[in-house]
DNA sequence: GAATTGACCAGCT
DNA sequence: AAGCTGGCCAATT
């Protein structure tokens, strides 16, 4: 319990991928490799999968927005049925557990 | 301070 | 086409 009372500093880096992904409209989704080279690190994409999966503030970015670059769901700490219903539900076309490619948001 | 892990990606076999 | 390996970034142990 104290090991999230312990301390929360954001680095420069997640915040950037904290806005990036807060940034994505609804109905909408984008890779890791995308919100990693929004943010000018293209390698990055595992650290910002990383950042979500702290998921610093869960409501405020919503990260189920956020998919595999191979357009699949990737994962989804709390349940990945859980992420493709959201997404279904915001309006994001998923086929074969594969988000449309019309549904990905351009930086 | 080194080694391991994690919601990944691209390349090679 | 499917599976394996290496590489990259930040956090945790």
């Amino acid at each position: 319990m104290d090991q999230r009372l312990r301390e929360m500093p954001l680095t420069e880096f997640e915040k950037k991928v904290l806005r990036k992904v807060a940034e994505i409209p609804r109905g909408k989704v984008a890779t890791y490799g995308q919100v990693a080279r929004a943010i000018g690190k293209p390698r990055a994409s595992r650290a910002v999968g990383n950042a979500l999966a702290k998921n610093p503030y869960p409501i405020t970015i919503p990260c189920h927005r956020v998919v595999k670059g191979d357009l699949s769901l990737g994962g989804y700490t709390p349940g990945v049925e859980k992420k493709r219903a959201l997404l279904e539900e915001e309006g994001v076309k998923i086929v074969d557990g594969r988000v449309k490619e019309e549904c990905l948001h351009r930086f």
